[in-house]
DNA sequence: CGGTTTTGACCCGCGC
DNA sequence: GCGCGGGTCAAAACCG
């Protein structure tokens, strides 16, 4: 999402408003003759056919920056694919059995701003003691960079959460808060949110279990109003278990991001829908029908209005 | 009125 | 067995 970023400020404007109000002027100052009359009605046609050129134009243009924007999302993908990979590769490497007190206090400079290592508990063996930790669910934490003025205990990740408890540590002189998914009933996962003890614009939050349910919801798509139970839920293309939270404040590491090749997925059909579900949403947005309702009806009105004075 | 948040109480595992 | 600390419960408060 860098350079090759696309303008999607959309010029809505008819400009060929101010070719027909001279003509339409005319009409209704009542000064027309038969000629004028059939000279704006060729005049109106062709701003017609002009119009419906540009609309077409832009359609295009649009479509394009979809396109431009499925593969920025597919190289973002292929990106947290190879960092999880990275992570759990890291991961394995330090082998140090953790107690359960040591949980939280690795949060390395490394790992801040996005981490998915979807670890499960059982992955370094000798540590698991007991099998009523084997059969834990998969534990996977994400590192959220967050205002430091900002008080709440708020990830975003798109699903609905539920705060059930709010505890202060030992280790950490922020409170620990401790939530339920209530986006489906059943749903066994649960997510800790506290701030990170060396800084606390870092929000750190633990995620236990897998969803039960898939993702899904009428709103725009992003990684917003996760947590806040009076905004709807976000949709999200992933149903992926181990949920993953982006930080966007952070700048990315160019050296492992940037100059590494995308990966080839050909994933047109993908692709495809993503456009497909885009194009849909904003076709509902109301401010987006509005403008172009607008942009319609005022022209079909002057049409008929022209006509009217004719008549 | 239903769902969520808050917060003190309670439970349980662990170390001594 | 006891104390400590983390996790959960549940009633009251809050909010739209």
């Amino acid at each position: 999402m860098e350079s090759a970023w696309v303008n999607t400020t959309l010029d809505l404007n008819i400009n060929s408003f101010h070719h027909t109000s001279k003509a339409l002027k005319r009409e209704a100052d009542g000064k027309m003759v038969d000629s004028d009359v059939k000279v704006a009605v060729k005049q109106e046609a062709g701003v017609l056919v002009e119009e419906l050129a540009r609309v077409s134009a832009e359609n295009k243009k649009l479509t394009e920056m979809l396109t431009v924007l499925c593969e920025h999302y597919t190289s973002l993908q292929n990106q947290y694919k190879e960092l999880v990979s990275k992570n759990s590769e890291t991961e394995a490497a330090a082998t140090s059995s953790k107690k359960r007190k040591a949980e939280c206090e690795d949060y390395s400079a490394a790992m801040i701003g996005f981490t998915a290592n979807a670890e499960s508990s059982c992955s370094d063996e000798n540590s698991c003691k007991k099998p009523k930790e084997c059969i834990k669910a998969k534990v996977s934490r994400a590192c959220v960079r967050t205002d430091p003025s900002d008080n709440s205990l708020i990830v975003r990740d798109g699903y609905q959460w539920r705060k059930y408890g709010q505890k202060v540590t030992r280790d950490n002189p922020s409170p620990r808060a401790y939530f339920k998914c209530s986006f489906a009933p059943g749903c066994p996962v649960k997510k800790k949110v506290q701030r990170s003890a060396e800084d606390p614009s870092i929000l750190v939050a633990t995620y236990e279990g897998e969803h039960n349910h898939t993702l899904h919801s009428p709103a725009p798509a992003g990684l917003s109003s996760a947590n806040n139970p009076r905004s709807a839920p976000v949709s999200s293309s992933s149903s992926a278990p181990a949920t993953v939270t982006l930080d966007l404040m952070k700048p990315a590491r160019s050296d492992d991001v940037t100059k590494k090749p995308t990966q080839q997925v050909d994933q047109p059909a993908i692709q495809q829908v993503l456009v497909q579900q885009m194009a849909a949403s904003l076709t509902r947005d109301p401010n987006f029908t509005a403008a172009l309702a607008a942009a319609i009806s005022g022209k079909v009105l002057d049409h008929k209005f022209g006509d009217k004075f004719r008549s």
